[in-house]
DNA sequence: CCTATATCAGGGGAACTGACATAC
DNA sequence: CGTATGTCAGTTACCCTGATATAG
């Protein structure tokens, strides 16, 4: 696509700009995310978003994580699965309320997580690279504010 | 999911914001469009931007509108017959290039165009709610800077 | 009895690739 | 000849909706 040559209205249409921007990001992303090896096809991004949560949150329910990152919990399943094989998260029935899974990362999923911190950083970068910092700075919190309003 | 409890990372992870920001638009627009009568299911994002750039460039070639866009060529067929049959939309083979169709907007097309410029206006207020007009203005900005760098 | 959890089965829209016939 | 155009077939990740078994 050449998106100088898109219609006005599109062009002018916070909803439009933001899926584009957002394709453009996913495209940036996958392909950096391709050559880390969590499944054979590489990482995607639900695989960070799990690694990311259990970082910051210590372990954690199956449930939890679906809500922290936004992820259904039909699909996290899968995901998991695959964190599992690779040995970067260990599922373990909980002791507590035997309907739940205690999902916890290991240090190889450590190990992993700090790899994929450094990549998505030099995305960004590339990602936002016709902004200043400031800009960086103030289009992060824009899409914050409106994020906090809708999510739910 | 809740957002708000989502990892830091992920919280000031621009990619993964736009990701999420786009998501909450797509819904509610697709929520709207849902109710106007293009196709049985309703219109979807694509029949909108095709009746806007025929509307403001005038009748085009489908690998133009697949330019413009941003849509597949191979995905544009589809579309355009949903909007042919619906009669917002003619084709016809281009006199001065045999392996061209002629796409041109309908006065129904136009109609219809019109309306949708109606409702997505409104869902724009909707998503954008938490933000001061500037704020919209900047968010828009900042968004198509980013996109026109990354666009091709 | 009602709700929550993990899992599975499946649909649907969208992005993307590749092939093909035709025509420039 | 190589390239552009419209079309078709097919893949994949992702969003989303159930249904089910089990346990609080």
């Amino acid at each position: 696509m050449d998106p100088a040559t898109a219609p006005h209205r599109l062009r002018e249409l916070p909803s439009w700009l933001l899926s584009q921007a957002a394709l453009a990001a996913a495209r940036l992303v996958n392909q950096t995310l391709a050559d880390a090896g969590i499944t054979d096809t590489g990482a995607r991004r639900a695989h960070y978003s799990l690694l990311a949560a259990l970082d910051e949150f210590g372990p954690a329910s199956q449930a939890e994580l679906s809500q922290r990152c936004g992820i259904y919990r039909s699909d996290l399943v899968a995901v998991l699965n695959e964190l599992e094989t690779a040995h970067l998260v260990r599922r373990a029935p909980d002791p507590a309320d035997a309907r739940r899974n205690v999902v916890t990362l290991t240090e190889a999923g450590a190990d992993q997580l700090r790899g994929l911190d450094r990549v998505l950083t030099a995305v960004q970068d590339e990602l936002l690279a016709p902004l200043s910092p400031a800009e960086r700075a103030q289009l992060v919190r824009l899409l914050r504010r409106v994020l906090d309003r809708h999510g739910g």
